[in-house]
DNA sequence: AGATCGCCCTGCTTGC
DNA sequence: TGCAAGCAGGGCGATC
């Protein structure tokens, strides 16, 4: 479950193993895997022949690869269990390889999408003239980034008919934080996941900022250490999760704040983990 | 038009 | 032991 640490990196392995290599060929093994590529596999795969890459960028949880001089660019979403792999041009097919690219030179690498779950995927775009692919114009910028306006963050928290974890989840608004640094930022900050977004005050909306990004950078610092190999490792497994996650996943543990036992509740067909004692829920839940 | 929720998918785990 | 249900969840799109 590649979370917005672990999508950079995949992206830093794409930038230092993929960038500026020309595609020779492209094989898409399982149809779902370009859903969201229009044309379809065929489509895909000779319109990206003989271009070449320039360098990876991300927002959110997408990344994508421009074709230089095309005005357009591949874009990718690992979804829940999607890897993208740099492997030698022999190595035996990975069960459940989706898509394999081919590159023009004698590197004796190939660019493969592995993807259990089939939730992720690839497609082709053309680009806004900000370098942006167009089908993802909605999504915000995370809070990692330079560009990211706190300000801006809480007075659309202020406008909205909604509850935080809703309001973290949305991409539109903030983009990489998924379920699990959800509940872990709002675990520090002391937040329950039902309190309207209508009641946060300026102090508490960057206060609540400034976990989500310690969460994003402890995880970032673990698994950063990964992509400096041949492989592009984007499978969540950056040990991040067994280490230092303080709610999610720990229904029955005791808080570390306080030993009172964390409790998990169904919620949007996922779970939220949160401590009863220390995560309050709102008065007029 | 903003907010909410069902669904897509596969493999592991749990329970009867 | 075997089968079924539960669970994991990002984001699209239908619905209210």
């Amino acid at each position: 479950m590649p979370e917005l640490p672990e999508v950079e990196v995949c992206r830093r392995g794409l930038e230092r193993w993929v960038g500026g290599r020309t595609v020779a060929g492209v094989e898409v093994l399982h149809a779902r895997a370009v859903r969201r590529h229009l044309g379809g596999g065929e489509d895909f795969a000779a319109r990206l022949k003989g271009h070449r890459f320039g360098v990876a960028r991300r927002r959110g949880k997408y990344l994508w690869l421009p074709l230089e001089d095309a005005g357009a660019a591949v874009l990718g979403h690992l979804g829940m269990s999607g890897q993208l792999l740099v492997q030698p041009e022999g190595a035996e097919d990975e069960k459940h390889l989706r898509i394999r690219i081919r590159f023009d030179d004698a590197l004796g690498t190939e660019l493969r999408f592995v993807d259990q779950r089939t939730f992720g995927g690839l497609s082709l775009h053309d680009t806004t003239p900000d370098g942006l692919p167009d089908v993802i114009g909605h999504i915000a910028r995370d809070p990692l980034d330079e560009g990211f306006d706190d300000a801006a963050f809480h007075a659309a928290l202020r406008r909205k008919t909604t509850t935080i974890k809703r309001a973290l989840l949305d991409q539109s608004l903030v983009s990489g934080v998924g379920n699990i640094y959800a509940d872990e930022a709002l675990w520090r900050s002391r937040l329950h996941y039902e309190r309207p977004t209508a009641t946060f005050t300026r102090p508490r909306s960057y206060e609540l900022l400034g976990h989500v990004r310690d969460v994003m950078n402890a995880a970032l610092e673990v698994g950063g250490t990964s992509f400096d190999s041949l492989y592009v490792n984007v499978n969540g497994e950056s040990g991040y999760f067994d280490r230092s996650l303080d709610a999610y996943g720990r229904e029955g543990e005791p808080c570390r704040r306080c030993g009172t036992p964390i409790r998990r509740r169904p919620w949007m067909n996922r779970s939220s983990y949160y401590c009863p004692r220390c995560q309050r829920a709102p008065r007029a839940a």
